[in-house]
This record gives structure tokens, sequence and C-alpha cells, in this order.
RNA sequence: GCGGGUAUAGUUCAAUGGUAGAACACUGGUUUGUGGUACCAGGUACGAGGGUCCGAUUCCCUCUACUCGCCCCA
């Protein structure tokens, strides 16, 4: 289902193109490439237009991860590349195809973050964080970039909010974490999410398990992709998850990581279903789920949502990861967390009409006529803006005409008014846009009477900002 | 990474092998210091490069970007 778009569809121009052409005819010099006026590919620009969905998904998070006791943490866009390869494990897409690495002038070896958690778990040893209060639980919110191609909803450069739960193994952690996952996307208007869950063990249980499922698919080899032929040495897991109907059908008949968990990996399973029933939230476990990142243990999860046409689309997902630490230099931690995807959440938003948020909008405009009144609206505008009267101008325009029509765009309450004659009398011209009507007053009155109007105003108007007036 | 589609003004869209139009948006104006409507005026747009042709925005090729499906995921 195609959406509504509010970027531009166009975004491969060079500006100045023909400017330069003349340049090169005319001078001398060498010819400079052409700034090519667009984004890279696969990043993107959020215009003004979109930011009220955005602020609507900061403000929802700032309070859930109040609510649930998350503490904010900024980790580097740029981390050694060795970081990401060994947590994330090598034979992953997201290792082997989409990672944004490169060399430095120091020669160092270094990668865009394709998520956060190897970066917020670096920190966490890094930091010493492990004699903090325990669960220490951390929330990140920036950009990831992933090298693959881009599409609707997916990017290069996207957003994600980054949930992580370091130091407790109780599988009600794990709960909360589908917990705390719901209540944001339902604090956002987004109803209906399906929880895909599934145990894919830890390394003791799933070294036995994995020998079985190689044996079974080794015996099937025949009837696998070339891609899942490469798996099977390498990610011999990831074939479960593959798209292809022959191998789909070969994947449906193997043995499951369920049937096949330790006996503490089944009870934590069991525990976390028992909980999420409590919940009472709507989850399906799903045996193919096995995720793209090595570090999982036990618990994995993803969000899906489906649109009109029933195509599933990931909003997000995530897991547990006791390994994690361990494996990356720090002492053996139990770990818990999620990302979600933001553009995927506005999209979603968009489409539902979910609520957005808006800044409060000026009820005050502020019009200036000649010179000498053009030096004291300064002074005026910064009286307005120290008692709290969020207010509008248009200083650079010269014309009262242009400046009312400014100002009725704008939907304002009262606009006020001073020209050469007010500025010598310290009054102000104070204009009632709903009514039309306007008064006079001094400069020292003015505060209090238009807190004073504005007040009344509130009950009257609707609060919509349009005007008809006349 | 593989296969298909698309690319004209800020936006949404037209038309055309012979010098590109509209609507909306934007800026200003319709006589002195007042909004709406109406009217008037205002534009460095054919994604880039090459080819065929007397002539290409239009046909062909390459590139780029977006987009759809696959893959993967967020």
């Amino acid at each position: 289902m195609p959406r509504k778009k509010i970027t531009a569809k166009k975004t491969s121009i060079v500006k100045g193109n023909k400017v330069k052409k003349a340049d090169r005819k005319n001078s001398n010099s060498i010819p400079e490439e052409p700034i090519l006026l667009q984004t890279v590919r696969g990043m993107h620009d959020i215009l003004p237009g979109e930011q009220p969905y955005w602020n609507q998904v900061r403000n929802v998070l700032e309070k859930s991860c109040q609510k649930f006791g998350y503490q904010r943490i900024d980790v580097p866009v740029l981390e050694y590349a060795n970081l990401f390869v060994r947590s994330i494990g090598e034979g992953t897409d997201v290792v082997d195809k989409e990672l944004y690495s490169f060399v430095t002038r120091g020669k160092d070896k270094v990668a865009l973050r394709p998520e956060f958690t190897a970066g917020v778990a670096r920190a966490y040893i890094q930091h010493g964080m492990n004699v903090y209060a325990k669960p220490v639980k951390l929330f990140s919110f920036g950009t990831v970039y992933r090298y693959d191609r881009p599409q609707e909803g997916r990017y290069r450069e996207h957003w994600q909010a980054n949930f992580d739960v370091f130091g407790e193994d109780d599988p009600i952690l794990d709960a909360q974490v589908f917990q705390l996952a719901d209540g944001v996307l339902s604090s956002l208007g987004i109803k209906g999410v399906q929880f895909q869950v599934n145990s894919i063990g830890c390394p003791q249980c799933r070294k036995e398990y994995l020998q079985l499922l190689v044996s079974y698919f080794e015996s099937k080899k025949q009837k696998l992709c070339k891609d899942c032929k490469t798996r099977l040495e390498i990610n011999p897991l990831r074939i479960l998850d593959c798209k292809e109907d022959k191998c789909s059908q070969v994947a449906s008949g193997a043995p499951q990581t369920v049937d096949h968990l330790c006996t503490d990996c089944r009870t934590h399973f069991k525990s976390l279903l028992e909980y999420l029933d409590e919940l009472e939230l709507s989850y399906t476990i799903n045996p193919h789920l096995v995720r793209g990142l090595d570090y999982y243990t036990r618990t994995v999860f993803e969000i899906w949502t489906l649109d009109e046409g029933g195509k599933k689309h990931s909003l997000g997902g995530g897991g547990r990861y006791n390994g994690l630490i361990e494996k990356i230099g720090g002492e053996s931690t139990p770990a818990i967390g999620f990302g979600l995807g933001i553009e995927r959440l506005v999209m979603e938003m968009k489409r539902i009409n979910a609520k957005s948020y808006k800044p409060p909008r000026p009820k005050v405009f502020l019009a200036q006529l000649g010179s000498l009144a053009k030096k004291k609206s300064l002074r005026l505008f910064a009286e307005l803006e120290r008692n709290g009267i969020l207010t509008a101008e248009s200083f650079g325009r010269g014309s009262l005409k242009s400046q009312m029509r400014a100002a009725n765009r704008l939907g304002v309450d009262i606009t006020l008014i001073i020209g050469q004659k007010e500025a010598l009398d310290e009054t102000v011209i104070v204009k009632n846009m709903t009514s039309g009507t306007q008064e006079t007053m001094t400069q020292s009155k003015l505060v209090g009477a238009i807190k004073k109007a504005l007040k009344s105003k509130l009950i009257i108007r609707n609060g919509n900002g349009e005007h008809k007036s006349y």
C-alpha cells in the first residue's frame, strides 16, 4: 500500500549546474564537481511538516522511560568495527553485508553503529556500570546505519529508540520489556500489534539443538536454496526464517528450538509466557523466529503490524543477550533489550491517523511601521517574551498590510501595532483579531491587558486558529 | 545483493520530435497606517551524462535517486 509522502519525491537535482558550465568556459580554473543537492542514498531529511509525529514519539518515549525507570545514555555513532563484528557475529547479514565500516586517517578500523546494544554494552563495561544498583536500565535514541538497499520505510540511516536492561536474569524482566514496548505503542495509538516470541536457548542447549538441526538439514541439503546451503555451514539457525518456498517447506519439518531447550531455558520461557498471559498481551509463539544477531540467548521477539493489504511490517524487536557482555570482555551479565524503528512508528501513526504533537502557536502578533517603531518593537518583543507571551512577528516586512496578512494566517488572537506615532507616545494599538476592534493603550499596561484578553479568549474560541472575520 | 517501475516549478499534475502549461503554495501590488474574498504581477522546472536526428523534455544507452517485489530487518 503506497503511503502519502510528505518529503519530496524528486531528489535527484543539481542546482547551479548551468552556472557551472559558464564558469568552465570563462575561467582557467579546474572545474569543480557540482554539488549534488540531494541526500546521500538511503539518508533522509525529516522536515518540519513531519515533526509533530516525531515530537509525539519523543514525548511518549520520555514518559515511558520515567515510568519504567530507564535512564538515558548516549553513545557514539562510531565504534571500533570489531565491537560490532564480535558482538553481532560474523555470518550475520548485519555484519557481512550491511556494516558501514571504514578506516580513519589514523588507520583505525571503525564502523557506524548498525544498532545500539553493542555500544551500550561497551559503555556498560568501560564505565564500570556493573557496580550500579541492578538492574541497570538504559535508554538510547538516535540514528543507526545499515548499508542495504533503500525502500520505503527502509533507510541506510534510520532512527531507533533502544532499551537495554543489564544485570537481571529473571524472566519477569523479559515480560516487563514486552509491557514497556506495548505501552509505548499503545500510547502512540498503535493498537493490535502482534508480538512474535521464541526462545533460542542458551549456548549449551543450543549446541545440542544445532547438531540436530544441522544433521536434519544435511539430510535435505538438495532441497535448500543456494543461500541456505551457505547458511548451513555458517549460521544454520537462519535457514529457519528463509522465505524461499522450498526452504520453508524443509524448515517446517525441522526440529524446533522450543522442543530442545535445557531445563533452565525451558523454565525461563515458560515463566515468560505465563507473565505475558498475565499481562494479557497478544503474542504468537513463532518457532522460526531466530533474529539476525548472534548475541541473543533464550528470549527473542519481534513486533509486527499488518497493513490493509495484510502485509506485515516490523516495528521493532529484541531479546535476551546473556552472553554479550562476557563475549566482549566484561564479567558475565544477563541482559535483555529491544529497539523500535521510529520511521516505522511514524509511518504507522500516519496510516492510522494517530495523534501528533504540535508546539503551542503564538497568540499575539507584533506589527511595526517605520524605523523608530521597528527599533522599539525589539524591546517590546523582549518584554512580551519575558512575560511568557508567545509572540510572532515579521520584522523583515515593511508594509502593515503584509504584516496583517501574516498575522491572520498565523491565526493569532491579538495583533499589536506600533507605528511612528505610537513609538513617540510610548503607546501601542491592540487589535482583537476576532472582532476586529482595537484600542490604543500605553505600553506599560500592555502585558496585563494581553494576559487578561487571552484568558477570556480561551473560553470563547475553539482554538483551531481559524478566523472568520467580517 | 537480484529483478521491475518512475523521474517536468517548492508541491500535485499536464502537454509536446520544433523554444514547456495549470492548480496550490510563496512574494509583492490593487494610491496615504489594518487581515478575508476578488483581481493583477512575479519563476534559473523537463534528475545527470552520452547517442540518433537539421532539431530530443519526448526515441536509445549509461549513471543517479526514489519506488515496488525478493533478501533482510527497524
